[in-house]
RNA sequence: GGCAACGUAGCUCAGUGGUUAGAGCGGGCGCUUCAUAAGCGCUAGGUCACAGGUUCGAGUCCUGUCGUUGCCA
């Protein structure tokens, strides 16, 4: 019976590009996963959205000199576009500032409201008398107290790395005007999370599909005691409160954020002109739910979700959540502010997308934080992709041109070997299979390759260029057998590396579209007689000057 | 300062308390030559950071030290 399979990923800031960090810890896992499913049998939805209240946002629009409009919209293009080039298969990808989030963010404020779970509290704010406005954290700067240094912002001393809390700092100005900030009294909604600490921690304990680091984050971080957090802000860009009397605050973006994933559900269903479609993945029987994200935001789906969800009531909490360590460049954290990044655009313009989707998925940070290199990027590009996937598809393809006029030859008696390589693939199927379902890619990609290496060992031993000399059904029996195997690996790389396995599936003589298989291989899939094509390589080999030209740029 | 994670082959990384600690790449030797100088086989290479402890048994669990990184105040 076909599952729903709901998958949920992190929000990209709309003020900056994407870079490889995100796609290796984010963006590709999910659409693996989706992939996957999809083929597989299962109803997927697949969403996200740009993220487009957070004050960087409105930092970004201010030092720019134009409005936050113009940059999620400028963003939003440029993910959107990224997406397609890359092969991310989003079902929706929105953004939060449409009308629809708007009212399915009010909608679950006033039901928490009503019922409790949101109240009204008094707090200190550092607040501009010129320009008569609350600041939010990073619009105040002053010396830092912890190391003195200058040009410390409300939130953190770039100088010390230290976090701080606004009205620490010394010499305070407000980073608009200049002038001095007063620290004045203020009232915010904050969402009751201590009321939901031991339905929390009994979920949790029991999430024994989780992974270890998620898992034992999330425990240690409600032993330590949940805080109710302010849930609004005194900022005029983001999502109004839906209760007469607050006009100059907003909802802040970490309680809006993450009910995108339900608004952006229900807008899929509506686009879809099945308003009611949503409902199935995310409250029945058959469905279940995976949040996909960087570590950094495991709080966020493992407790703060969580709460708005038991504070909701209607809908299942999620099923897992596979967040990702950190993929770093050349040692060190990717960083948008200190521009030491990849960006994703600048990629694609250059390089094939499933190079990058293949080395991404082999060094995927599952388990801990992995590196980021290119010199590792040539490395795997050239020495696995290229020679032992691609070169097997060309040898194979070439002895099929110059001694099968391009037909995929018939199959006599099979031997031993032959038989055994074929069952190989079943078992293949099967252990990928299980390896994606746990949500581990790298394993899955590793068994996968295992078998494009068992042919190149099985052409080895039988040498169809030798035999074809003496013997052509013997030959031709090879040949058959090597491009059934190919035919298998088209399918188990199709989550990894969709559009190689597009080219392969068009090479092999099938006429539909590679959207149409299935994740089920047979042997008798390939008709004797099928003409095949060779239309070019399956993957370029790049050049070690590549290396260094990359590492100019990001080390500029 | 507090907390957490990590430290395994030259490099990048796997290793649910249980044989002699693994893979890929790189190194060395050989075979092959259909193929994008690709492929296949063999081989070398480890005090599992260090020191204690628990255990019949520790890379794995505990304590401490050193080192790296991240988060928080």
């Amino acid at each position: 019976m076909s599952e729903k399979i709901l998958i949920a990923v992190a929000w990209p800031y709309a003020n900056g590009s994407i870079h490889l960090g995100q796609v290796a810890g984010v963006y590709l896992p999910a659409d693996i996963f989706a992939r996957y499913h999809r083929i597989k049998g299962n109803e997927v939805l697949m969403v996200s959205g740009s993220d487009t209240h957070g004050t960087p946002v409105t930092l970004t629009a201010e030092q720019k000199g134009v409005t936050p409009e113009d940059i999620i919209t400028k963003y939003q293009d440029e993910f959107l576009d990224n997406w397609k080039r890359l092969g991310i298969t989003f079902d929706l990808f929105t953004t939060t500032h449409t009308n629809n989030h708007f009212k399915v963010v009010q909608d679950i404020f006033l039901d928490l409201l009503n019922k409790g779970y949101i109240y009204k509290a008094p707090m200190h704010q550092p607040f501009c008398q010129k320009e008569n406005r609350f600041l939010a954290d990073r619009y105040v700067e002053g010396i830092c107290p912890e190391c003195n240094s200058q040009g410390a912002r409300g939130d953190q001393c770039d100088s010390c790395g230290k976090t701080l809390d606004p009205k620490d700092l010394l010499n305070m100005t407000c980073r608009t005007c200049g002038n001095e900030p007063i620290i004045k009294e203020t009232e915010h909604f904050f969402l009751k999370l201590t009321f939901f600490e031991d339905a929390l921690n009994k979920w949790v304990s029991q999430q024994d599909h989780w992974r270890p680091n998620v898992k034992n984050f999330t425990q240690s971080f409600i032993e330590n005691g949940l805080k109710d957090r302010a849930i609004t802000r005194d900022i005029e860009w983001g999502i109004p409160l839906p209760i007469d009397g607050y006009p100059t605050k907003r909802i802040y973006v970490w309680f809006e954020a993450v009910i995108g994933y339900l608004s952006a559900s229900i807008q899929w269903a509506n686009d879809r002109g099945e308003p009611d479609s949503w409902i199935e993945y995310w409250s029945g029987e058959n469905s279940k739910s995976f949040y996909f994200m960087g570590k950094d935001n495991i709080p966020f789906h493992s407790v703060i979700l969580p709460s708005i969800l038991l504070g909701y009531g209607k809908f299942k909490l999620p099923y897992d959540i596979p967040a990702n360590e950190y993929l770093n460049l050349q040692g060190s954290k990717f960083s948008t502010s200190r521009d030491w990044a990849v960006w994703l655009p600048k990629y694609l313009d250059k390089y094939s997308p499933d190079a990058l989707r293949y080395v991404l998925s082999a060094s995927m940070p599952e388990t801990s934080d992995t590196d980021f290199t290119w010199k590792e990027f040539v490395r795997r590009n050239n020495d696995e992709l290229v020679a032992t996937y691609g070169n097997l598809v060309n040898r194979v393809l070439n002895i099929v041109k110059k001694n099968f006029e391009n037909k995929i030859p018939e199959p006599t008696k099979l031997d031993d070997i032959s038989s055994e390589l074929l069952d190989k693939c079943n078992f293949t199927m099967n252990q990928v299979s299980e390896n994606l379902e746990l949500c581990q890619f790298r394993l899955g990609l590793q068994n996968s390759f295992k078998l494009a290496q068992s042919v190149n060992r099985y052409l080895e031993h039988k040498a169809p260029w030798k035999v074809v000399k003496s013997n052509i059904e013997e030959a031709g029996t090879t040949i058959w057998v090597a491009l059934s195997v190919i035919n298998c690996l088209k399918i188990l790389f199709y989550p990894f590396l969709p559009h190689t396995s597009s080219k392969l599936h068009s090479m092999l003589g099938f006429k539909n579209e590679i959207i149409n298989i299935k994740w089920e291989w047979d042997s008798n899939q390939l008709k004797p007689g099928t003409k095949v094509e060779f239309s070019g390589h399956l993957f370029e080999k790049l050049d070690d000057s590549v290396i260094e030209n990359e590492n100019m740029i990001i080390e500029k």
